[in-house]
DNA sequence: AGATGTGAAAGTTTTCACAGCC
DNA sequence: GGCTGTGAAAACTTTCACATCT
């Protein structure tokens, strides 16, 4: 099977890889780096609106997100032009038409694989349901867990993610033990989940068009240590 | 205060900033990202030393790495020379070099500031003291939590962070809402803590020479929903 | 032959700087 | 004067390709 190639290590992925030849908009020129900045000025710009304001500047953003005014303004080009020359943005339109990038408008439902410590974690995350990341399946292996409910959710033999669902699943956390990381992956792909969240340490092997990002605890943890000891 | 300008919020960092004009070594040449990698080739080199692989390549590194030969070499190079032309590389020995660098050799005290859902999860993630960071303290502002024990380790009011402790606390996990976050980070600075892996969504203000890495899971679910609705 | 280590080339991202608009 | 949007320059990262070593 043709097999996604490179994603780095920390789940960034390089672009331009299966071009179809469409003319390039925003969607491909933007970096998962700037998608990610994109994420900030949305949650700013929420602050913002709660502290009702109706306008700002790309500086005014900049500082708040740790990054310059150039990069504010190069990051939404890629996207349209939202601003106002000599005026700025509109706080609730610009965090508007964010959100309509990020897909925030959606309402995911999303399936977690794993209800130990850390999908227990993950699963009464707040912040999830509030950007439209509804957390409705529940799968474990075990079997002491199968059939206890959290918040209503029943969990779910991982056996039964391939079954058929009323509706789609379009996201999968994957909180499993490093060792099922692949095999569980598998059967999520079988049941048509393009787009996982990896917890694992895990490299997983996704076919081309499922879209993988990897949240390595211990490696960000590294990375300090690194720090500290250079 | 003088404080750090620029990160980006993923938790990258640019480099350059503060040089002292000493000759660049590899500890300042290496990208985030490439430090990154070296933490997937530990994982790796790891899985072959228990499968007593004596010697292996940049090639079968990169392979498992989802990388390109010539970076795996690359990333390698910033630090020394740990292969022989012809030969490959020695796992146990890149195993052990590569420790170095990232600073494994060390034991690492870990304080976890927010004893809430996803603080018990970190505090229970194996991973951490397999790579030498083992969470001593545990510090909440909930009154309720508070003197209460997680595996023998006693949860301490938040207030007793600045308080002297026995041995230096080298990392602090930030835990808490993101109302309470800049306030305790400023504590965890006051304490002497100089690395924060940070897991609220706030953008943290903190002085030059203290190192925070972001994981912020909200933001890794919208660079998936981005990647759906494109 | 087979592999590393590394300058140089290619590619990508960020910053600069300024035209254009309010 | 203030601010956006954007080509061009600068900075950075990855890949290429080959000298070098076993």
């Amino acid at each position: 099977m043709d097999r996604a190639r490179r994603p780095t290590a920390d789940g960034d992925r390089r672009r331009g890889e299966h071009d179809k030849r469409r003319p390039a908009t925003g969607m491909d020129r933007a970096s998962v780096a700037s998608v990610t900045r994109l994420s900030s000025y949305y949650r700013i710009l929420e602050e913002f609106e709660r502290d009702s304001l109706a306008t700002t500047s790309s500086t005014t953003l900049a500082r708040r997100a740790g990054v310059t005014p150039a990069q504010v303004r190069k990051d939404l080009s890629f996207f349209g032009n939202f601003g106002r020359r000599g005026l700025g943005y509109n706080v609730s339109l610009l965090r508007a038409q964010i959100g309509k990038i990020l897909g925030l408008g959606h309402r995911w439902s999303v399936a977690l694989l794993g209800a130990g410590n850390l999908g227990h974690a993950l699963f009464a995350y707040k912040e999830f349901e509030k950007q439209g990341f509804y957390i409705e399946h529940v799968f474990d292996a075990d079997p002491s867990k199968v059939g206890k409910s959290w918040a209503g959710v029943r969990i779910r033999d991982i056996g039964e993610l391939q079954s058929t669902h009323a509706h789609p699943i379009h996201i999968a956390i994957l909180a499993v033990p490093v060792s099922a990381a692949q095999t569980v992956v598998a059967r999520a792909i079988t049941a048509g989940i393009r787009a996982i969240l990896n917890f694992t340490p895990a490299q997983l092997d996704v076919p081309d068009g499922v879209i993988v990002r990897n949240v390595d605890l211990a490696i960000a943890m590294e990375s300090l240590s690194f720090a500290l000891v250079k």
